[in-house]
DNA sequence: GTCTATACATCGATAGAC
DNA sequence: GTCTATCGATGTATAGAC
């Protein structure tokens, strides 16, 4: 079970997450393809596993980080790590942070999942004073297309995602500014 | 050839861009699958006319902007009208910012159109002072970030797009205390 | 649990008549 | 140019034997 679905990210990985095939899935393991219904009813059910698998996976590394006791500073760590994961696997990224599988939506206690992961970035968030949904947004956004240029246009590299720390420096003193200018 | 793309266009918005089909196509002309064949050499092909013509639309809408001359405003003016086509159509955008369809790389003459596009925003950028290479990346990550959780968290609403203008003042703010600082 | 066999659908593409 | 007919591949899913 658990053997299914890591091979089934290696092949997400090499085909691409909308590439993924039951039949590939199946003869990568050494089963034939209708003997996986005995572990996913479909092959939403699948992405499903998958999609909490992720989440379960992103969720261990950023409670591994250490946060500094500098609310700028743990901001800084822990998206650091954020990033370093979401840039390690473009299917993975996808899987959790898009919509790529046309009719597919996580089940609610998957997605549950993912919502542990937001509240802690919000929490590291809130503690440096990004207070406002709207600030929050606005953070979570530029995340997400750094993130999606340097997928897009330079996986690999870090034409985009070096900029990461003067960014946050940028949102987080616009806030500050803002929030003394009341 | 003008109504086929249309109604590639057209069927893409209903589908996806990933699931538009030939015979699905052909169906809505009023035509039979293989005779598409008589005006693209393939599936490729067709993709690559509507990257071509989704260009010449932004294109075309970016010219009738009236750009004031205050290099801020012109940002601003400019990216307004950028965002409003993006957002109109979820199919396009991907199609013309993104990779959607594995395998698919537009022609240079097609591309050729999108680097007429980025030139003019660069020169635009410029003018309010973001110079460098790092400035100009920062801020066009920024803007498809926010393009991207609108469409794809609030299609239809403006929970980020709103933020727009504070978030350009933000960066060339940001380029100019920068630059000053030197 | 896993297998064989198969149903059923969709897709892009080609051959060849008109 | 457009058609009919068809190929060949791929895909998910199910039935039923072992």
């Amino acid at each position: 079970m658990a053997t299914i679905v890591a091979t089934a990210w290696d092949l997400a990985r090499q085909h691409g997450i909308g590439g993924l095939s039951l039949h590939g899935l199946a003869r990568e393991i050494g089963m034939r393809q209708p003997s996986l219904y005995g572990y996913f009813e479909s092959k939403h059910a699948l992405y499903d596993a998958m999609f909490a698998d992720g989440n379960r996976q992103l969720l261990a590394r950023l409670v591994a980080v250490r946060l500094p006791d500098d609310p700028r500073a743990a901001v800084k760590a822990f998206m650091d790590a954020f990033v370093r994961f979401a840039l390690e696997d473009q299917a993975r990224c996808s899987l959790l942070f898009q919509r790529p599988i046309p009719g597919f939506e996580p089940s609610p206690e998957s997605y549950a999942l993912a919502e542990v992961v937001l509240e802690r970035a919000v929490d590291v968030l809130r503690a440096a004073g990004l207070e406002s949904q709207g600030d929050i947004d606005c953070f979570t956004a530029m995340i997400g297309g750094l993130v999606d240029a340097q997928l897009s246009n330079d996986p690999g590299g870090d034409r985009w995602i070096r900029h990461l720390d003067r960014l946050i420096d940028m949102h987080l003193d616009d806030a500050e500014r803002r929030s003394t200018r009341r």
